[in-house]
DNA sequence: ATACGATCTGTAGTCGCTACAGGATCAAGG
DNA sequence: CCTTGATCCTGTAGCGACTACAGATCGTAT
């Protein structure tokens, strides 16, 4: 139960100072108690609860989404099915990144490949962006 | 050169209007003139300049990258080089973006297989985002 | 002339942090 | 015990790229 400061949550979890302090503000994690002098005091527990929603965060889940899975992930962990509701619905958010991405990636690299053959009849760059049409 | 509102400008480009003042205070399109009472007063010329910067936006170029290419964009079309150079390294981020996303999405896709199967030994989404190693 | 829609400016909100400023607190050394 | 220096505190403002008002004015059709 060794007490750790804010300062020593933020190098353990790889999370800015400022960072756990904000997410406390957002109710990413729970308020932790404090020294008379009102320094924050953490102990192992919540440098596994600031990892999780730092993974969650990382793996592109919005504030809310975690604020949900939090809030589902309680005492009761029967609401397996509402998490991966969760999921499931990111992932098909990522899903649709990727495919916008993709697109974008082609139309760049045939664009720009164009660029690199020696005849320069314009800025193929440019005149890509031109196109109103899509 | 029949005069459009920005109203008008904004029904052709599919460009809210708040969009469009907000494209001129930062510099991403010119000025233009106004009426007696104040109104802005577009021509044919400004719905493709507006055209370019929507579809530079929608490839995700930056707002400072998109003033760089009209910066260069000018008179002087000999700029090719810059205009490439600006494409591609936005090309190497949307490459970067693709290949993390794909990374989260067969993290994601296989963790709500597993959670799927008929046995339920716990949330595999929740376990997922508990293993603090990575 | 007047009503009504469109436009004007300016400010504040969004999301997810990050970066101060100006203090207070804590732990270690003298 | 007292000072130093690192860390911590709160609160506010800034980022990018918009979006959404409020409250006033303009333009035009009747």
């Amino acid at each position: 139960m060794a007490d750790i400061t804010i300062g020593e949550l933020s190098r353990r979890s790889g999370v800015n100072v400022e960072t756990i302090r904000y997410f406390e503000k957002v109710g990413l994690i729970e308020k932790p108690p404090r020294t008379e002098g009102g320094h924050r005091v953490y102990g192992e527990r919540n440098v596994r609860a600031l990892g999780f929603v730092k993974r969650a965060r990382e793996l592109g889940f919005t504030q809310d989404e975690v604020r949900a899975i939090l809030k589902l992930g309680g005492p009761d962990t029967a609401c397996c099915d509402q998490v991966r509701e969760i999921a499931v619905h990111h992932l098909g958010q990522v899903r649709g990144k990727i495919a916008d991405l993709a697109r974008i990636e082609r139309l760049l690299s045939t664009t720009v490949e164009r660029c690199s053959g020696g005849h320069v009849p314009q800025c193929p760059v440019i005149d890509m962006l031109e196109e109103t049409v899509r």
